[in-house]
DNA sequence: CGGGATCCGTACCGATACTG
DNA sequence: CAGTATCGGTACGGATCCCG
């Protein structure tokens, strides 16, 4: 997730509305985490292996932001051993329906970009400077 | 933008898709810039002033990757003074359109969103931790 | 089982200064 | 005008160890 936490400087407001929804879910395991939690409870150690890759530490603070955004609820039940279950919220699966769009567009223009990225690379003899990245 | 350049590891194919459009667009700027190269073809001046408070550095390198891309096309014309434009492509337009379902998802929820947070805050003492972000 | 605490690398980004 | 170069801060994220 990128440092954009502070206020919305951007020219276009449009621009600034879509940057409050990708401060929320622009972080590299939010997605996958909602989706995971969008069927049903789920528990910490499933959503582990569900979501691949990722490390305990990362679930968990990946798990309290969405909590405290209200797009996860929490429900501990005090038994031993302990059981934690994550469910999406209805705001989440609204949101989980926006993000198809994004995801039609990534399909369809994949290969167009891989090739732009040749293409590029080919002219500029390799991709752009150290501390750019794949933005 | 957020370091997420290594593959796809998310156990949904689906947030695997949607990930590589927001290692895109996710970047801090990167929103700013395509809506304001929407219009038509703009130079380097005017987009610093149109994406207000976004630095030199920031211009240049987020402009670049987006070029790389191929969601920027970038036209020299070799006069004195140089003069640069940019004009989004096709697929960055239709980015553009799909990015309007998550601006109206933030419209509607970001009163609930801001309320979650206060009642979270209160109850836990202060925003998660401190390594943790605005995810 | 479901975390928290700590250490640390690197990505991201801002400020500033210099240039064809 | 349209950049490039350098420096430095912070935030993001991984690894590892510890705990009720």
């Amino acid at each position: 997730m990128t440092s954009q936490k502070d206020r919305c400087t951007s020219g276009q407001v449009g621009a600034c509305t879509v940057r409050e929804a990708l401060d929320r879910v622009g972080g590299k395991w939010s997605i996958g985490i909602l989706i995971a939690a969008s069927a049903g409870p789920i528990r910490f150690t499933e959503l582990e292996r569900r979501v691949e890759g990722i490390s305990r530490r990362m679930l968990t603070l990946t798990l309290r932001n969405l909590e405290r955004d209200g797009l996860l609820v929490r429900q501990v039940h005090p038994t031993v051993p302990p059981r934690v279950e994550y469910t999406a919220t209805p705001m989440a699966r609204e949101l989980h329906e926006s993000l198809v769009a994004l995801t039609r567009w990534a399909e369809r223009h994949r290969a167009a970009i891989s090739a732009a990225r040749a293409a590029y690379d080919r002219e500029h003899q390799g991709p752009v400077a150290k501390p750019t990245q794949t933005f």
